[in-house]
RNA sequence: GCGGACGUGGUGAAAUUGGUAGACACGCCAGAUUUAGGUUCUGGUGCCGAAAGGUGUGGGAGUUCGAGUCUCCCCGUCCGCACCA
């Protein structure tokens, strides 16, 4: 054994051993518990950042640790392959987005080899091979057989200037982030998926989904957004009927005012006489799609001229339009009242409209004061004729039934959620296998010629996509007639490639279907760990698809994933400069130099290449888009990969939010030295015999209970919390122990051994090659990586006596060791009895002792 | 704006079921050995205080024998908001 510890050399040649004996190819085995463990693939940005070390470094952990258990694991990797930054990369810097995105695949997989994640390399997938996406494809296929994909208009953001469609990070205040123009709002037909098909079962089986996060059931709860109302109409003079949905059936009678959104049919006509409405229609045109840009801005409307008619009351109110109506959701028009809706009560005031109460506190309990606010809580119709005294409850199904009987509206439930756009006017994408005939309309690709290749061959100068301008793509014929027929030319929204990969892992080898067999023995996913930010789009839309998957017949379970381990973002600190025009270039976190005052406020920041100051622009998540992420590489260079995993894990629990900062770093790698160390100089005392339990003395015995509880520790904190910092310092704890025991008695030494045993094997699925070694050094034959976990040896942690705190009111006042079975009385006596007790209850009267076995005793006392 | 989280020493954090606040580290201070593979080892370290003790988990209130943990209000930060992935 070497006295130094060489991590460069060690994980060469571990990694090497383990690509020999192909050690972490995995096959389907009958009857071998199965675990699949699944980290998010990544985007092949160009380098891994902490973000990824972090998420692929707790799946490490976990798929070692649950091989210890005996289980037959899989942990797969592949390449989210598809997407924006490929052709950002294009237009930047002349390459095409093809070459750009494998050669960072290349690059990005020598960097998880070098961290010596145990995957099983032979089933990875890149998105952006064709005989990934070809299945894609044909499942759409599938899906437009079965009704559950159409076409509809839908908004985009268009730059009128590079007459393209920007995403709603490419619009920065309004305009395109290139030309600086500034955007519209633009209608134009695009594919859909009937997600909302599956709102109710995509609801209801959250609760099946025991061991994921409660806070991720909750988002997506509340983003499906099931509820009950009433959906009714407004009869509108010189018009049709206005359709509404509420959820306050029971505030019908206090409406005012009807709101329709900017593009509804009925503000466009009545823009057609009036310039000022035109004009007003025009500017709204000018926001983003985002829903956080439409629920910030200032809410304006505008008088119609138009009347409704209350269907009950059959009084006629405004119609308005107004800029933060949404025509995706629902039909484009809302009823407001504004006596008990914030948003109707704001927008009433700033333009003059009756406010007009109908609903009171039952009993008058609770204040309320409708001169500064809406009274938005349930209670008693008042002003509403025949529902007056109702409560809420009540007048909801009193109205719902009077609408019903005038055949003017009914009970209905309604989701917030919104079926999936999968359209995207992108080139670097899956093409969408669709042919148009002008005889036979929109006709699936058949399957035998799939898959729709995407050409690669190409020039990209970011005004839209080079297929769109391509006759050899899209010029075909059609599959039905047979006459000239247009390819689709629009592509897949790259959610769609990272909604099943999971399955495909599974069944990576089948060439003549979607899936097969495989894929029923690994799914569901046992353990699944990605981002927090993915806690509703990407986790939902998996969900949708193996829903769809199951009802094909593909798979034959419910939900995609077992268990869900939310990763907590690594945030890095961002700097910006401002262009002319107005958008922003953003600087690496490391080539700017910051000064800070003593409380850590930012004084000043500087790049240091030209000594000119930047803007710093908060701390976000690491990303491409903000330059902030930071490339572990020159850590793995320096200290090796067991000491940034070692790091990564130790520094905050998985789930935590971590704002990035190397130091400790050498601390991690000190730690790795100090247990290196230790281990060289028990093995260089030569080999130890047997232990012999009933030869120890008590230091000895001490020892091993450390030795076992720690054992006890870390298999908890990996398998059950999943706290991996705790689980750390639980081994340093022990570690510290052996350190300070000196005893070079052969039982001694015995000890020693068994405890150093058991703190290489506990940190193994943590820092694998430095255990690997230590694992030989400690003289076994065995490979750690297929050892046995520890189990523990109760009669080990057997102890004869027990600490108690003492406190007097709360406060701690002494500690006093008793008999571990001493009673309540026992106890209660033993602290009354405490020297330094007794001065604090000798002056006073005691009121209560409460004894908490095993653990405290807490004296009331009062002068 | 809406939905979800988070806030503890100089720093990362621990406290698992309401029961010793600060485990384990980083940094810093003092000492020892002198350090060639990013030295090593020992001791100290929340704050105030000589000590006894007091005080302390973003701020304010409350429940309790006891609150970092539970409840309410406020402040701040982060994530998501359907075309970043």
């Amino acid at each position: 054994m070497k006295e130094q510890y060489h991590p460069q050399s060690i994980e060469a040649n571990v990694q090497q051993h383990w690509d020999q004996n192909q050690s972490f190819l995995v096959t389907e085995q009958p009857g071998k518990e199965k675990f699949y463990c699944l980290s998010m693939f990544p985007y092949p940005s160009g380098r891994l950042h902490m973000g990824h070390v972090r998420n692929y470094t707790i799946g490490d952990v976990i798929s070692r640790y649950q091989r210890m258990q005996g289980k037959n694991v899989m942990q797969p990797m592949g390449w989210d392959a598809f997407g924006l930054p490929a052709e950002n990369a294009a237009i930047q810097n002349k390459v095409a987005p093809a070459k750009w995105t494998y050669e960072n695949i290349n690059y990005m997989k020598d960097q998880l080899k070098t961290l010596g994640f145990g995957y099983d390399w032979s089933r990875e997938v890149a998105t952006c091979h064709p005989e990934y996406y070809r299945w894609e494809q044909w499942f759409f296929t599938q899906l437009m057989e079965k009704g559950l994909v159409y076409k509809k208009n839908s908004m985009v953001n268009w730059d009128p200037v590079d007459k393209t469609v920007l995403a709603n990070e490419q619009v920065i205040d309004g305009r395109g982030w290139r030309s600086g123009a500034l955007v519209e709002r633009k209608e134009i037909p695009q594919w859909f998926l009937k997600i909302t098909d599956y709102a109710d079962e995509l609801l209801n089986d959250l609760d099946k989904l025991e061991h994921w996060p409660e806070q991720v059931r909750t988002m997506q709860k509340n983003w499906i957004g099931r509820s009950e109302g009433v959906e009714l109409k407004f009869h509108v003079e010189g018009d049709g009927d206005l359709t509404v949905f509420t959820t306050r059936p029971d505030t019908l009678m206090g409406v005012t005012y009807v709101a329709v959104a900017p593009q509804h049919p009925l503000a466009i006509k009545a823009a057609e006489n009036n310039i000022e409405l035109a004009s007003f229609l025009e500017d709204c045109g000018h926001i983003k799609t985002a829903e956080a840009d439409m629920a910030t801005m200032e809410k304006k409307g505008m008088d119609t001229g138009f009347k409704a008619v209350h269907p009950i009351s059959g009084d006629a109110v405004p119609v308005f339009v107004a800029n933060f109506v949404l025509m995706e959701y629902g039909s484009g028009a809302v009823m407001a009242v504004p006596a008990h809706d914030q948003r109707d009560w704001e927008f009433a005031h700033k333009y003059g409209l009756t406010i007009k109460q109908v609903i009171q506190p039952i009993n008058d309990n609770g204040e309320y004061d409708l001169e500064k606010e809406a009274f938005t809580d349930k209670g008693e119709l008042v002003n509403s004729g025949e529902f007056d005294g109702l409560t809420s409850a009540d007048a909801f199904k009193a109205i719902a039934f009077h609408l019903k009987e005038a055949n003017k509206g009914e009970v209905q439930v309604n989701f917030r959620l919104r079926d999936w756009g999968v359209s995207r006017q992108r080139y670097w994408g899956a093409p969408i296998p669709v042919i148009n005939c002008d005889s036979c309309g929109a006709l699936p690709v058949p399957t035998a010629d799939l898959p729709v290749v995407l050409p690669t061959d190409i020039e990209f100068d970011g005004s839209g996509s080079p297929i769109k301008s391509m006759p050899e793509f899209y010029e075909t014929s059609c599959p039905k007639c047979g006459k000239d027929a247009t390819r689709e030319t629009d592509t897949f929204d790259t959610f769609m490639e990272s909604s099943w990969y999971y399955a495909r892992y599974a069944s990576r080898n089948c060439d003549n279907a979607m899936l097969d067999e495989g894929a029923n023995y690994w799914a569901p996913v046992d353990q699944y760990i990605g981002g927090i930010e993915h806690a509703i789009l990407h986790l939902l839309y998996s969900r949708f698809f193996h829903k769809l998957m199951r009802d094909m017949g593909l798979v034959d379970s419910d939900e995609p994933f077992e268990r869900l381990l939310t990763q907590g973002m690594v945030l890095a600190e961002t700097y910006y400069r401002e262009d002319e025009l107005g958008g922003q270039s953003w600087f690496a976190p490391l080539d700017v130099k910051t000064e800070l005052d003593d409380k850590g406020n930012l004084l000043s920041a500087t790049l240091i290449s030209d000594g000119q100051p930047v803007q710093f622009g908060g701390i976000t998540k690491m990303s491409k888009s903000k330059n902030n992420g930071i490339d572990p590489q020159v850590m793995i260079d320096r200290f090796g990969a067991d000491t940034v995993r070692l790091f990564m894990m130790f520094a905050a629990p998985p789930e935590q939010t971590l704002e990035w900062s190397d130091s400790g770093v050498e601390g991690a790698h000190r730690y790795l030295k100090r247990l290196w160390k230790l281990t060289h100089d028990h093995v260089s005392r030569g080999p130890v015999e047997a232990l012999n339990l009933d030869s120890l003395d008590d230091k000895q015995r001490e020892v091993r209970r450390k030795t076992h509880e720690t054992i006890g520790k870390v298999s908890d904190d990996i398998e059950r919390r999943q706290t991996f910092n705790t689980a750390i310092a639980a081994v340093m704890e022990l570690t510290n122990t052996v350190s300070r025991f000196i005893d070079a008695s052969p039982q001694g030494r015995a000890v020693v051994q068994e405890a150093l045993d058991a703190a290489v094997t506990l940190l193994s699925p943590i820092v694998p090659h430095i255990a690997h070694q230590l694992w030989q050094d400690l003289g076994h034959g065995s490979e750690l990586l297929n050892s046995a976990w520890p189990t523990i040896d109760q009669s080990a942690l057997v102890r004869s006596s027990i600490e108690i705190v003492v406190q007097v009111n709360g406060k701690l006042r002494s500690k006093i060791q008793v008999s571990a079975d001493a009673d309540r009385d026992m106890i209660q006596h033993a602290a009354l009895a405490d020297e330094n007790v007794q001065r604090f209850t000798q002056e006073a009267t005691i009121r209560k002792v409460i004894v908490v076995p095993g653990k405290l005793v807490n004296i009331v006392v009062s002068k």
